[in-house]
DNA sequence: TCCGTACCTTACTTCAAGGTGGGTACTTAC
DNA sequence: GTAAGTACCCACCTTGAAGTAAGGTACGGA
């Protein structure tokens, strides 16, 4: 074994470095930007009008941090009027993978959350 | 064709319902609770003991959301001193599923994040 | 008698997430 | 000529999420 013990990355840990990844990939916009890159690249302004409720500040921070961690690629071509293509990397792919079955199961099991909220509030 | 036309959900919405219930489940520490429930069932000091940082007023409001939207069980026995017992629902079982390989996902991957940092950060 | 444990609740405070509105530099459409 | 689209950045301010600290209860042990 070598001489620097090396910890295993473990979320559960306050001061490793996995949460923060984890926290920009399941972050509020994160989430809805990975799921929609997943069918296919967006320009910026298209990705706004798909998302409901981003705002450009918004967006711009999220897509900047998703492309710094590595998981979105931003092609900006220097042209009149500004075009930027924004799309998955294969890492971002394997994750928006992920993510994107999360949403479908989240919008397939509304009622089930529902209803469990009714049984939860008639209870009190 | 039904007379009123039921929406189907779509998180991409902004009032859509499913979009809170999302923000339940990816949470700062919905994540980390879903992930540690998913192996056995924990009580209330042994989830904050196990998830690194958390305070126990953000553990038992995170609790309390889950469990009302129907993904954890709260057993809570009658006895001095109190013991109450925390479990996923089949629900949130499926649920922490994904979750649990997101998380394993983003620490196996560590590197790779930290890779495309560098270069990013180099890059400007 | 006072400490410690277990599971919270409430009040207070802090800090970052997020919204608003401005500016840029250029083009096309009205 | 003026308005709108494109893809941002910047500064300001508000709000809400989260942290801190303390209280509450019923007991068991020192």
């Amino acid at each position: 074994m070598a001489v620097s013990e090396v910890r295993a990355p473990n979320v559960n840990r306050v001061d490793c470095p996995s949460r923060p990844v984890l926290e920009h990939v399941t972050s509020r916009w994160g989430v809805l930007v990975l799921a929609e890159l997943r069918d296919r690249p967006h320009r910026f302004s298209e990705l706004r009008r798909a998302i409901g409720g981003v705002s450009e500040k918004m967006l711009a921070q999220t897509l900047q941090t998703l492309e710094r961690d590595g998981f979105v690629d931003r092609d900006a071509k220097p042209v009149i009027p500004p075009r930027v293509d924004y799309s998955l990397t294969p890492m971002g792919r394997e994750v928006a993978e992920q993510i994107w079955t999360l949403t479908r199961w989240v919008e397939a099991n509304l009622d089930g959350v529902f209803a469990a909220r009714e049984t939860y509030d008639k209870a009190r």
